[in-house]
DNA sequence: TTATAAAAAGATACGTAAGTCTTTTTATAT
DNA sequence: ATATAAAAAGACTTACGTATCTTTTTATAA
């Protein structure tokens, strides 16, 4: 459903928050390597992820990712919404240029709410409930 | 959450088969200007989804496309396996390699549900349900 | 049997997502 | 100050989804 885009920007968002609890600020490196990404990409996703400022970054030696306020949460939208657009949860399952509840597609009755708890889901989650699951071995980060 | 060419593709089977209801067997000139879409591109999705066997056609004059057993009903499932592929609702959503319920991802629990309510309904839905809704004119097949 | 109308096929182009490589900037340690 | 280590930036590729154009094949009508 998602972009591998996004998909690492997430994983690699909570292996940082992961790592700022330990008092650690990971390079994008490192972070490629923990959450099997493509390296230099990696450090584009973050890079783009600096500049809506929803992690910060510190260049130089000891430098590297960490959250400004980590006890803010951030939720998957926000991360979503920052890489596929506003737009992503309002569009027509069947293609229709704007999505009407007066005047729906075929398909809404039934899209429609798929979309939506999907929708409701990523605004539900952040990053810190996803580290505080794969903390307490309820969850994998990874899969290599 | 699909691709444009699966929206088209199953925008234009509707068409085909409501025209088909009235004894029509429209072309690919036709079904791109009712359903709005690519006059060229809808020809080869149509082209692919012959091949696939969920529609038939004529070539020729008088030709067209139509469905050969019109009451055997098509699942959109089966459209978006044709053209998204077969993996499409098995994939993780966090990015990993493969889902597994057994050492889940920290998404998994949450998830799961969404994409297989997703999987559910493309299963239930049907070309023939669609174009139902739309010849009692509960549902648009366009917005032009 | 010839003209016509239709899909099929093949080649090509465009746009965006995904990914790599190289250089520049900046912070820190020595 | 200088060397070092890190992110930032910019240019470039690659892959794929989307789209167009042209030619070929095939069925029908005249
Ligand atoms: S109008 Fe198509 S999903 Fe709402
Ligand atoms: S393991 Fe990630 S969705 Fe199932």
């Amino acid at each position: 459903m998602l972009g591998k885009t996004t998909e690492y920007a997430i994983r690699a968002l909570v292996y940082i928050y992961i790592q700022n609890i330990k008092g650690e600020r990971p390079g994008f490196k490192e972070i490629a390597k923990m959450i099997d990404s493509p390296e230099q990409f990696t450090g584009k996703v973050l890079q783009n992820l600096t500049r809506a400022n929803i992690v910060s970054s510190m260049k130089g030696r000891g430098g590297g990712f960490f959250f400004n306020e980590p006890a803010n949460p951030i939720t998957l939208f926000k991360v979503i919404e920052a890489i596929e657009g506003k737009e992503y949860f309002l569009k027509c399952g069947f293609g229709l240029k704007r999505c009407d509840t007066n005047n729906p597609c075929p398909l809404h009755d039934d899209y429609a709410p798929v979309r939506d708890s999907f929708f409701k889901m990523v605004n539900e989650k952040t990053i810190q409930s996803l580290a505080y699951k794969i903390n307490k071995h309820e969850a994998t980060l990874n899969r290599l």
